[in-house]
DNA sequence: CAGCAACCTGAATCACCTTTCAGGTTTGGA
DNA sequence: TCCAAACCTGAAAGGTGATTCAGGTTGCTG
């Protein structure tokens, strides 16, 4: 919650702080992804977010510049949150390779649980295309650095790159969970509470190769290999 | 273009099709594009389609039901396009791993050259989600049939599962599309004409490890596991 | 060149929205 | 208990835009 220090402090009043008034900042945050998630963006009125909120429509000038700086809040609230919801999953992992399982399995389960998370940073691309490279760009971050280490310990394929390689694995992610997991919700109109496991192990399969062995023909050297 | 059979017949007024009629409905989708790319859906307005395109307001109506359905046409269009281009890309590859190699530069160089294609896409998830699903689905359907096709002639991994696969892979050509084509256009405000060669080498990377060897401990076993 | 389709036009209608603001309410500390 | 600071409120100002419609224009046919 606290990631960009934004949240002791008005953006739209200057910086008094609050007691009460934190509660009805959050609320209207929460209310908020449901009503985007529900409307989008343009569709969403600050009237049904602050209805919903069970607040006034005043209010929520108080504590949001504008209905474009409440969507940014909560496009960098979602990225801690789903930040949070993958490495908490892979706690406790032995390999890199189990990590990288756990992390999707967390990243699926957040999404069957937010979908607001692709509506959200998908609608990004337009009303603040700022907020959505800070997105990615921050999961990668800690993506690379994971391929990195992994590749000193000599867990995964030497000659991939790191940062290609992260967004790479992102895209397995965002693409097998839209498919996977948000679309099946509207198939019988309730929600998975996460993924198939074969369709999990289908897509580790496919990440395990790439990780394990990026270029390996038939015999077994070295991994090192210029291009 | 006659992808859907719709376009000799006004969505509109019924059926009477046209001479002169034919090139306002082009001329507008043509206009449609660009607007969309440059405001997004919400802010382009029929007005300034129109008036690009050169034509009455009133005129549009004449053609499209409304703005929703001249944007799911767009996205129609948009798909035929870059399956096109991926399929033209792809001819006379010599593998299936040299096909993803020139499928995948294919799809970059028409990032590069049509924006719109993400930006329109994304959009759809709220606008017109059945047009997106219909785009993402027929992109999937002949990938996974060229997957197969593989898999029967021993070109990759056996144990793969085609329909996951394929979505795997589309997920990498977005992600890496987005963060190396789309993105880096802004940088210096210059689109690159395609896609850095060092960067397509480490996604190629990835994606033949990904394919040729889906699971390989140090031995030689067979692929079945059971989870 | 009359006449009739097929086309085109843009002011007006109708429906909302974001943001402001003047003033009321609640809370906590002295 | 009292009061200032912190909160809250919703009507109204100032806009925008999709869609309709009554009527004008174009161009082909005979």
């Amino acid at each position: 919650m606290n990631e960009t220090g934004t949240t002791e402090v008005s953006q739209a009043t200057g910086k008094p702080l609050s007691a009460r008034g934190l509660a009805t900042r959050a609320r209207l945050l929460e209310s908020a992804e449901l009503v985007f998630v529900e409307l989008g963006y343009h569709e969403a009125s600050i009237v049904r977010i602050t209805e919903r909120a069970g607040v006034g429509l005043g209010t929520f000038y108080l504590y949001f510049d504008s209905k474009q700086s409440i969507f940014e809040a909560l496009v960098l609230d979602l990225n801690a949150r789903v930040r949070q919801a993958m490495s908490q999953a892979m706690v406790g992992a032995t390999s890199r390779l189990e990590a990288e399982r756990r992390g999707f399995e967390g990243f699926f389960a957040f999404t069957a649980e937010h979908p607001a998370l692709y509506r959200v940073v998908r609608e990004a691309e337009l009303v603040s295309p700022q907020a959505m490279r800070e997105h990615y760009a921050r999961i990668v971050e800690g993506y690379r650095e994971g391929l990195r280490q992994a590749q000193r310990d000599g867990e995964i394929a030497a000659d991939l790159d790191p940062e290609v390689t992260a967004w790479a694995l992102m895209g397995v992610g965002e693409l097998i969970g839209m498919r996977y997991v948000l679309w099946e919700r509207d198939a019988q109109g309730r929600a998975p509470r996460s993924i198939d496991p074969q369709v999990l192990d289908a897509a580790m399969r496919f990440v395990d190769g790439a990780l394990r062995s990026s270029r390996r023909p038939p015999h077994d050297h070295d991994t090192k290999e210029a291009s």
